[in-house]
DNA sequence: ATTCTGACGTGGG
DNA sequence: CCCCACGCCAGAA
């Protein structure tokens, strides 16, 4: 990749690569980019996700596997209902099994 | 330039 | 497990 990929750039490559009934975190994806520390930037770059239908921003959620950033989809429970049509168990925004989904880019990427 | 905020994470209690 | 405080750094006002 060349050196233009921003730091948005490189967060969108990861998460377009999450696999279907899959999810991750902010800080996975952080630290998959070097950025260990700095999942905040993470959250900020998909932000502008929004704008590309092809990233999942769905499968990314926090630590916990609490859907933080549901307020952000159009409806209220968008992006709950996008996890649960992909066999991912969502109560009161919070994911069940989350170490059964969860997918590391680290681990699986590496 | 300065200030604040934020879809987070970690550590201590 | 919960709660609190700090760090992190890019972008917006």
């Amino acid at each position: 990749m060349a050196d233009n990929t921003g730091f948005f750039d490189r967060v969108y490559e990861v998460a377009r690569q999450i696999p279907y009934g899959r999810v991750t975190s902010y800080g996975a994806i952080a630290r998959f980019l070097g950025a260990a520390g700095s999942a905040r930037m993470v959250g900020w770059a998909m932000n502008g996700a929004g704008k590309y239908p092809e990233i999942p921003a769905h499968r990314v959620v926090n630590r916990k596997g609490l859907l933080t950033g549901k307020h952000h989809f159009e409806g209220l429970n968008l992006m709950q209902q996008l996890l649960e049509s992909e066999g991912i168990e969502v109560i009161d925004n919070q994911i069940q099994d989350f170490e059964k989904h969860f997918w590391d880019p680290v681990k699986e990427l590496s």
